[in-house]
DNA sequence: TCTAGAAATGCTCGTTTTGAGCATATTAAT
DNA sequence: ATTAATATGCTCAAAACGAGCATTTCTAGA
């Protein structure tokens, strides 16, 4: 069975994006390290951090990846993993560029943000600037209500442009997947689908500039959220997806955290993250009885009441649990 | 804040290569889509199905993904999901190659096999062929304590080659995260985690073949498991590490089942995939309470007992729960 | 035809986990 | 001292889970 080798020798060539959604806390908000960048043919617009991965210069991917990070904004972080590796860089890219093409690599950084500064370039943004409708802090969003359903759903009944007639009963199960409408529930980790869905009835900016002949359908009303270059929002919807699936069954809510904290700072981390549905005492028995956390001794006063016993992340849980996380139930009211 | 534009005009080309990891469950028996390959340099070896991404044929990834795996086996699949891009394919090529440097994307696909073959090339081989180590379907796989464990062991405890003092610390702790050594559990889903810690300790072929100085170290004893070209075996790990975890939390179980099935064939298939460790009774309960499946109204005769109600898979419940899946308890005895 | 064997299915029961809330302890501010 | 705010301990009912017994309904063979 002899055939051609796989890899053929001409193979076309594509250059790689590295981008880092570096995410963490910072007093009780959530933040995304941004970058405002200028390139040409786009307005200025927010950026992750990112640059080219060059296999010359850079050992492995992820090592290309805090290069440059280091390089645009002084940070260097710990925890890091890959997201996703995206195929075109918003639309618009796809349908205008030659050769060679661009695929952008996701990452997805956590680390708790030093008061004593080290940031040279760069801002944290609240990452709810580029989500709104996903800030469920104070309660369901106004925006879902007052724009995100009823424009989604007058998409969802347009008539679909090509002969595809189930069409709309697939974008209403969307809709109703993605935002809960019709009885079902909001699912805080859906936040991909959500942007995914914005995007593909034209409410976002970004679906504009890739597709213009689309956002004519979907211009009454406001765009909704801040957009970013290229698919930074999509890499940052991913990040926070990502992010609110991980803190559940891995210990990773502890790259926000200092080294001791109190079990309500804890609380108020993961808060910040998935959004405040917990109950202070079970969400106590939770960390300690899963081993999570180990007391060191030590408490905090000035917290507005009785002192705080300050805890530690037990690393040692990693070896005795199989999945160790903070096991909150997904989409609960 | 203005600075040169993110993305260099002069930005080095990479090629991209696109892998599947084609899964299905045939007899009770987990299997992937393999062809057997000769590429230049490399003696024959298995191989994942494919090809080179080329942006100016394939409008996605995902697409190109397909029409190589077509290509090249004849083979087309429903469901398909991203795996990791992996910067390295086998450390070999990062050492001796040239620019322009391949970074590989991996993908899992799930299908169920139809009888009446389809498949024009390639063959459908046992994962367990290439980690024999994973199989526990008869009980804790001999090979476990009668060379991984004693191998690593000796590994870990090896001198350091450079200065690394706390070296022999993390890996006695990636050997007990990795394998359970030292009463910890065996987690059915860290494949990936243990393929490369052998891999590190020169205990695959593919360590061999890319690090010929580190193999001199653990020559004495066999290599463990099939061998594939590349970094391919590493995308299957990662492929049987993402679907042992996902059939907990997302009904792809089903991607794998005929349209109608009953309830004990379904069980063996997640057996297949998880390793053999449910309660028919309580499973029974679990997918009917989840409302994962309903009853068709026919049954299965012949099943060597009482006829078996014949289910099928409910897609709604994806609209109804938001994590749907086969919520079997990850590493138990 | 009758019976043993095999598998499917229904059900119980004790244990563990979870959701919710009450009660008490310890501080700071007034 | 009193009050407000927070931390922390504890209880209790409901739900989920793990294990096993019992019954039903088929096939195969005496």
């Amino acid at each position: 069975m002899r055939r051609e080798p796989l890899i053929r020798k001409d193979a076309p060539s594509v250059e790689i994006g590295l981008n880092a959604a570096i995410v963490s806390v910072h007093k009780d908000e959530p933040v995304v390290l941004v970058v405002r960048e200028t390139p040409d043919s786009i307005g200025a617009a927010d950026s992750l951090p990112s640059g080219p991965f060059s296999p010359r210069e850079h050992r492995t991917l992820e090592i290309g990846l805090r290069a440059w990070v280091h390089e645009q904004t002084g940070l260097d972080f710990g925890y890091v993993e890959q997201l996703y590796t995206f195929g075109d860089r918003g639309r618009h890219a796809l349908a205008e560029d030659r050769d060679p093409h661009v695929v952008s690599i996701g990452y997805l950084a956590l680390t708790h943000i030093n008061e004593t500064a080290e940031l040279q370039r760069g801002t944290w943004h609240s990452w709810y600037q580029y989500f709104p409708w996903e800030d469920w802090r104070r309660g369901r969003p106004a925006i879902v209500d007052a724009q995100l359903v009823p424009r989604l759903k007058a998409w969802a009944e347009m008539p679909a442009m090509r002969a595809t007639p189930n069409r709309p009963v697939e974008r209403a199960e969307r809709l109703r997947m993605c935002f809960g409408t019709d009885g079902g529930a909001w699912d805080e980790e859906k936040v991909l689908d959500r942007y995914e869905l914005l995007y593909e009835a034209g409410l976002v900016d970004e679906a504009r500039r890739d597709r213009p002949e689309i956002a004519i359908a979907n211009t009454d009303g406001p765009q909704l959220g801040t957009p970013m270059i290229y698919d930074h929002r999509r890499i940052l919807a991913t990040a926070i997806s990502r992010v609110r699936a991980k803190i559940k069954y891995r210990p990773v809510i502890f790259e926000l955290m200092p080294n001791e904290f109190t079990l309500y700072e804890l609380q108020k981390t993961v808060e910040a993250i998935l959004g405040p549905h917990l109950h202070k005492q079970n969400f106590r028995r939770l960390v300690e009885s899963a081993g999570l956390v180990e007391p060191t001794g030590q408490v905090k006063t000035r917290t507005g009441g009785r002192p705080a016993k300050l805890f530690r992340f037990r690393r040692e849980v990693v070896l005795e649990r199989p999945a160790p996380g903070v096991r909150v139930k997904p989409g609960r009211a």
